[in-house]
DNA sequence: GTCGATGCAAAGGCTTTGCACAGCC
DNA sequence: GGCTGTGCAAAGCCTTTGCATCGAC
């Protein structure tokens, strides 16, 4: 049966992560291929904090510690296997790092905080001009787009208050 | 001498405050007057933490409590003459809201944290496209470029670590 | 005069850190 | 075997909240 979602992630090889840690003096142990494996289970479209990933490791009977996964999501993305998002609302919380430079923005609804991701390759220019402009070395584009989704908008249509 | 900086910040009717409180059963005070002219005294584009509002207020002999900060902080931000910004890297921010739907991006150096503004049609086009496209109503657009700036590039060519 | 807002201090999250032990290289 | 990583618990931010008092309406 290769009727398998597959969600662009695409098994990536391990020794990459291996390799990565040992350029940089850093070792491979199971709990680092833990987080790692999750967030490529997951594909590169979902984001978790740090409490989401700790609690579905443990779901997965795969023992590491709230602390070894705050200082695990630090350094993957201090290697840019995951990247950090900022959402609004509070809550820090990572993804998979996708192809090279992908050029992948948030749709946010101020409101109820669905968010639906999209693809613009204008924008990935717009950054890419600016930092050329200012003598900046790009590496990551993310536009955040805050918006009342069509669940939202009348909602909030009466009331003046747009952002609960 | 009319030689004024005018970083945008038209000096907006006092009025306008009081009204937006009163709408929503709130009340006019002191506290609320000095956070909001303190923002439109430093102009749109600048954006201040919690603390630094704080701080800048005792500075003007302005007496403010740290906690009353916070909650009126939060509460021009629903009322949408503030907004917070997701900057990378910790801690909340905000800013004056500018004119209606500015167009302003942020180009931040993962390594030193110095951040340049920008603004760009094209951001604000592939924006409201995809708002469009998901039935979302648009509020506003925010691009953050995480780069290196010009300074710290060759700090972080030799050392692979990139984000510091 | 009423009811919301403030200030203070204490409580609350989330995240980081110190330290001894475990385990990768 | 050396030195990095881990787990645990404690400490550290930043932010929110309870409560008595103050003051806008």
């Amino acid at each position: 049966m290769l009727l398998v979602p597959a969600p662009s992630a695409e098994p990536r090889d391990p020794s990459i992560l291996r390799d990565s840690l040992h350029d940089r003096g850093h070792r491979l142990t199971p709990q680092r291929q833990r987080v790692l494996a999750l967030f490529e289970r997951i594909g590169s479209g979902s984001h978790l904090s740090a409490e989401e990933v700790h609690q579905r490791l443990l779901c997965d009977q795969e023992r590491v510690s709230l602390a070894t996964v705050y200082r695990t999501l630090r350094l993957l993305s201090s290697m840019g296997l995951l990247q950090e998002l900022e959402l609004p609302e509070g809550g820090r919380r990572f993804e998979l790092t996708g192809d090279a430079h992908r050029d992948h923005h948030h749709l946010v609804c101020v409101r109820c905080g669905c968010t639906e991701e999209f693809e613009d390759e204008a924008v990935l220019r717009a950054g890419a001009q600016a930092c050329e402009q200012q003598g900046f070395r790009l590496l990551e584009c993310v536009l955040t787009v805050r918006a009342l989704c069509q669940r939202c908008v009348p909602l909030a249509a009466g009331a003046p208050d747009l952002s609960c």
